[in-house]
DNA sequence: TTCTAACCGAGACGGTACGTCTCGTCTTCCA
DNA sequence: TGGAAGACGAGACGTACCGTCTCGGTTAGAA
């Protein structure tokens, strides 16, 4: 039996490291196509040994996430003007042009998400928060009157985020911020049709 | 000179090959987990030599992706009943339930497109095939004063499939025909908001 | 390497088809490495389908080996002047340099004997053929006093021909006219010793 | 730049797994048919990755003469009881004997040799190491007068040597104690002759 | 200051997929 | 029926990546 377990011993978990790893993943994948990200890129670009990757996460899919849940961290859009048709578009377009510029990144770890379950659920974690917010934001749309009242504002939220995912994925049409308006004035407009 | 090639020699291509290896690939994919299928797993179950797939094939993403297209053209939706409303409603809940049915196939492809360019270039090949689908069936609608004005069908298209891709990729939420049922409607009733 | 048109013989064997065979798998195995040399490279040279080439031999070995022992049996020297030395010196040197020539053949069928039955009993045969002659040679030389009478021919055409094999399998010494000179010599000077 | 360059960092080679590879890759060679060790087999029998080989190993050949390289050297036999005749008989008894219980393993080198250029070179050098040794036994015996006094060293070696891989190749006769000795002794009663 | 647990870079290792190659068989059509 | 073209099954080859483990060196807090 351990008498007294001391709080801690040893050597800290350098910061330096940790945000090495997730520079360098991020960067990799938003530089390179998905294809070439392997851990031993990642672990190289960082100067960083491989083992000390899975000593803090558990496979190259959640690392792949965190370094994408920080980039996006950094760019949430201000919001509450208080005018709904304003911050549905601001909200929009910054979520389509930050996808657009991190679109190597958000592709890749859909697809690690696909083979890997961390990853997975991770996703689903990070997606769900972006999901709240969009909810919040439409439900407020709602309760003023600037959405049609028999809107379903989970579905609403699938058909914007679905639009933007399924054009990163697929790559038939654009993600920017034009489309984020032509978007955002289409749900607006209809109420008045 | 040749003066005259003929036209072919040789054994000619078996085509109880080319379906054998078709229909275990889909199989598997929706058997198993997408990590599962190898090269190699879908030679062993169709009974044939892995030199074989690469003869006709030039990677695993297009084998499946060909597996893919097989099987949505086997469950192509009757439509034209004439009445918009039912039109939609039934190329939706089709389309949904189909897609849900093979999940795991478009999900793997979804990954493998994002590595392998053959089987990107094929999959938006494939895609712009179902979005003309669909785009002809709204155009109909918005011509028969069914659905807003302003509606803009491309954008209209890209929520429709969209959501569906998410949900499956994601798998936060159902894909089927009540979803189907839900979203087909509250695109027509807006007009009536 | 554009096949000529060969006459067509309709239902028996076609000779051209036999020779254009044997001829171009000693010139590939002559001209570039043993690994190069594969049935379908043959075929493609010699303007033959593969089939036609396992329809008439077991393996590729003993197409191999018949190309061999061809090209062998065109240059056997003229022998007996009478006189031993001269006979047993004509000999070593005439199949010394012969096998020199065609030296990337004699490599690629040890090796194919080595994994395939068929060309390993073709080339045991085939070197019995050589080892009588030789033996006989000896045997006469023996008789005429020429040759210590202890010899044993057995020994003596083993060492003969194991040093040019061994010599042309390794590589680290040549074999021509003037090792052939050399190892004559002294097989009849020793009994002077 | 890197001001004192540590002389190997890392996990260290494993000798075991080393010698795992070797000792698996020449018993299989030794027990089974050439045709029959494929890297995967040695891999399994060695309970180790493919890459492993690869990563130490060139290629298959070079595995396969490093394994043989290693048997050999277990069994250079004692020589030098300073009497020419027994040492040379004993030198022969010894290589011959040990050649023959590795028979398979010396074939599917040589034959590996054939086509693969790194086992050709590492061959040529093992060979020279071994016709150095009896080039110099061959030398005392020379200086010793038990040899006659014309006789080419270089071209004896390769008799002797020639014979023994020519007689495990074909297969025409054995390579046991009995030739050895005949064959010595028929090199020393020559020069009584 | 000494001790010691934990961090870290380098890199070996097992497992397993990929895509290419060759062998020998089988099929189709032509002459 | 002989032959050319070439599809096919079996299976080896060598490369790549994933995640684990080992080695020696370093660092920070406890004794």
């Amino acid at each position: 039996m351990s008498p007294e377990p001391r709080p801690h011993t040893g050597r800290r978990r350098n910061p330096a490291v940790r945000q090495a790893i997730l520079d360098h993943a991020a960067d990799l994948l938003i530089a390179h196509d998905y294809a070439a990200v392997s851990t031993d890129a990642i672990a190289r670009a960082a100067g960083v040994s491989k083992h000390t990757i899975y000593r803090w996460w558990p496979s190259k899919g959640a690392v792949l996430l965190e370094a994408m849940a920080e980039r996006a961290r950094q760019q949430t859009p201000g919001l509450n003007t208080g005018v709904f048709a304003e911050d549905l578009e601001t909200f929009l377009a910054a979520t389509f042009r930050t996808a657009d510029r991190v679109s190597g990144l958000l592709r890749g770890i859909m697809a690690e998400a696909q083979r890997d379950p961390v990853a997975a659920e991770g996703l689903r974690q990070f997606v769900t928060g972006r999901r709240d917010e969009l909810h919040a934001l439409l439900t407020r749309g709602l309760e003023q009157g600037e959405l049609p009242p028999d809107t379903d504002p989970d579905l609403l939220v699938d058909q914007i985020f679905g639009l933007m995912w399924y054009r990163l994925l697929i790559g038939h049409a654009p993600v920017d911020g034009d489309v984020a308006t032509r978007l955002a004035r289409s749900l607006i407009h209809r109420q008045e049709g």
